[in-house]
RNA sequence: GCGCCCGUAGCUCAACCGGAUAGAGCAUCGGCCUUCUAAGCCGGCGGCUGCAGGUUCGAGUCCUGCCGGGCGCGCCA
């Protein structure tokens, strides 16, 4: 409808621009705007058109207005136009046009509001890619219901989406989980092993160390004496990542290669599966688990590194090979080969980078934590380096989600353990609520989490308000069924001017408006206005649920009041399913 | 110190890339179940959009400065 309105506008100036009455700027037509109008009584779509155009033409945007006005085509999805206030053109929907709308929802049902596949451009949409050196806590979980509602949204708008988990498979935390893995698998031995402060100390280390055992037996037992002989002091009295470092030397030299590669192995088996389990549990999907390590085994990361260098961006500094990120935007160099030969977690970044616009034809997105906005200009920095366009990069950052308990905000850190899981979350307010809760709030805002509250309001939850809209319309199907009366489609179509209250107005426009919502949400990758506008529209339900009767015996009406009951419930459907909440039949 | 994000009702947040009288939920006060699900509905109370300037027909939205909060600034991952 909005692109509907825009086409008769623009004609309208053509006439104009013909007549010589008008002379417009060039590409006016890009700058003519529909949007929806407030207030009931300025009509359904509203443009400001006369009113950009009254500045270069010398005239009044009231002016301007009645002459766009008088020379609209006739169309019969427009009842009315009005200009109001400085200069607004508001249009009037005909009935005729809601007509059209009932039709389509029922007609599209599960494809009502979805574009043609393909008809945008392709993107890659990368999200969560937290180490797999724990299970994933609730901050990762706004990033995941974030991304698998954007990932729909988009989807549902046309763009073909590939959503992809970028796996660290490689670098030193994973050291560190391995060793920390063994150092419990040593206490489980018997040995009496002093756990090294910057260690992983979750429960979950114990899991994967008992696993260990009964693979391995006693194979991998070393004295703890001999584990700890000779090494620099941990904290407080030295330094924990030096003592770490020598102790994770220590257990390669020990264990062997072999022996070494088992336990990592394993470590990183074990939490990639369990991280996966918890995302597919909570709904969230990915198209590819995409490994760092292999990146370095089919020789991207050399090529990448290559790939900078043949452009003349990367230099030799004592030892180490840098990036000369500050040309090309960044506030500091960056290595990405140090002294020791081995290549840097941002190398993997540049060379992953470069693999994802290879691959995708469109935007390559990327969804971090708030965190980590400091890699965005470093990012761009190495697109430019490669000779790639940097704003083919868009990135869209999740705000922290403070968990708070007890009025307490609780401490989140992975390697103290003291953090709340995603699991537990889902657990504790159900998988519908936490994917509610986590979009809802725009995602470039911080999100309070109170547990006690999401727990013990239970009921009063969004989320169970619009669920709540779906299943009473379920019921009065089920009620209409039990009477032995049956919908018919085409009557309620052909009588739908009957529907002409203010609520149910409300509700057609409503209604009518949702494939213009997904476009936008996906525009501005804005996830949470389709929390809202199922808000609204549940709320626009049940107002009008409490002022009429569907089961009437006017029979027109009545099946009219049941097409829109329907088509109500089927938006809801479609757009509960966007953000990954179910639409129950009954509650 | 430098950089990024954010300041809107008592609380948590919207406001369609500059539009019309800034809207919801929670909280609070008062009403509505013999009728399709009261996990609901109707009404009241609640605002100098952090402060001060600027840009223009028009600013919560754009620009500058200040105040306040969050985060980031390693040959870490």
């Amino acid at each position: 409808m909005r692109a509907h309105i825009k086409e008769l506008i623009a004609q309208s100036l053509g006439y104009l621009q013909r007549e010589g009455g008008l002379s417009l700027p060039d590409g006016i037509e890009e700058k003519i705007r529909i949007e929806y109008a407030r207030d009931r009584s300025h009509g359904d779509y509203a443009s400001n058109i006369a009113m950009i155009l009254a500045g270069p033409a010398g005239r009044s945007p009231r002016d301007i207005a009645a002459m766009i006005a008088e020379r609209l085509p006739e169309s019969r999805r427009v009842k009315k136009v009005e200009i109001a206030g400085p200069g607004f053109l508001n249009f009037f929907a005909s009935d005729h046009h809601f007509r059209m709308v009932l039709r389509a929802v029922l007609e599209q049902a599960d494809d009502y509001g979805r574009g043609e596949p393909g008809s945008r451009e392709d993107v890659l949409l990368e999200f969560v890619s937290a180490n797999p050196t724990g299970p994933l806590h609730v901050g990762h979980g706004r990033g995941a219901a974030y991304g698998a509602s954007l990932a729909a949204i988009m989807e549902a708008a046309g763009h073909r989406v590939e959503r992809e988990y970028y796996v660290n498979d490689h670098g030193r935390q994973m050291d560190i989980l391995a060793l920390s893995v063994w150092l419990r698998y040593l206490e489980l031995c018997g040995e009496p092993v002093d756990f090294p402060a910057g260690g992983y100390r979750g429960d979950y280390v114990y899991d994967i160390a008992r696993q260990l055992r009964q693979d391995s037996g006693d194979e991998l037992r070393h004295a703890a004496l001999t584990v700890a002989d000779g090494l620099p002091p941990d904290s407080p009295e030295g330094d924990a990542d030096r003592h770490l470092d020598a102790l994770i030397e220590r257990a390669r030299s020990l264990l062997g290669s072999d022996g070494y590669r088992h336990c990592f192995e394993l470590a990183l088996a074990a939490m990639t599966a369990e991280i996966r389990a918890d995302l597919e549990a909570f709904g969230v999907r990915y198209d590819r688990w995409f490994s760092e390590r292999s990146l370095d085994e089919s020789g991207a990361l050399k090529n990448a590194i290559e790939r900078l260098d043949d452009n003349g961006w990367v230099e030799l500094r004592d030892g180490a090979r840098w990036f000369r990120a500050t040309e090309l935007g960044d506030d500091k160099d960056r290595v990405l080969v140090r002294d020791n030969g081995r290549s840097t977690y941002f190398a993997s970044d540049v060379a992953y980078l470069l693999d994802k616009l290879e691959r995708c034809s469109g935007q390559s997105l990327y969804i971090f934590g708030a965190d980590h906005h400091g890699y965005i200009p470093r990012l761009k920095a190495a697109a430019r380096g490669l000779g790639e366009d940097a704003e083919r990069l868009e990135f869209q950052l999740v705000q922290f989600a403070a968990l708070y308990r007890g009025g307490e905000k609780l401490p989140m850190s992975t390697r103290s353990g003291s953090f709340v899981t995603l699991r537990q979350l889902r657990e504790e307010v159900g998988n519908d609520a936490a994917r509610y809760f986590y979009v809802m709030r725009s995602h470039d805002q911080h999100l309070d989490f109170d547990l006690d509250l999401a727990r013990s309001q239970a009921n009063d939850n969004p989320v169970y308000y619009i669920q709540y809209a779906h299943a009473r319309i379920a019921s009065v199907f089920r009620e209409l069924d039990g009477r032995g009366l049956r919908h018919s489609r085409e009557i309620g179509e052909k009588a739908s001017e009957r529907l002409d209250s203010d609520h149910e107005q409300d509700l057609l426009r409503l209604v009518g408006r949702y494939p213009d919502l997904i476009k936008s949400a996906a525009r501005q990758r804005a996830v949470h206005s389709v929390a809202h506008y199922l808000h609204s529209l549940a709320s626009a339900f049940h107002t009008w649920y409490n002022a009429s009767r569907f089961l009437v015996d006017d029979e027109d009406l009545r099946h009219a009041r049941l097409s829109l009951a329907a088509a109500v419930g089927q938006v809801l459907r479609n757009g509960l399913a966007l953000v990954g909440v179910s639409a129950p039949e009954e509650m």
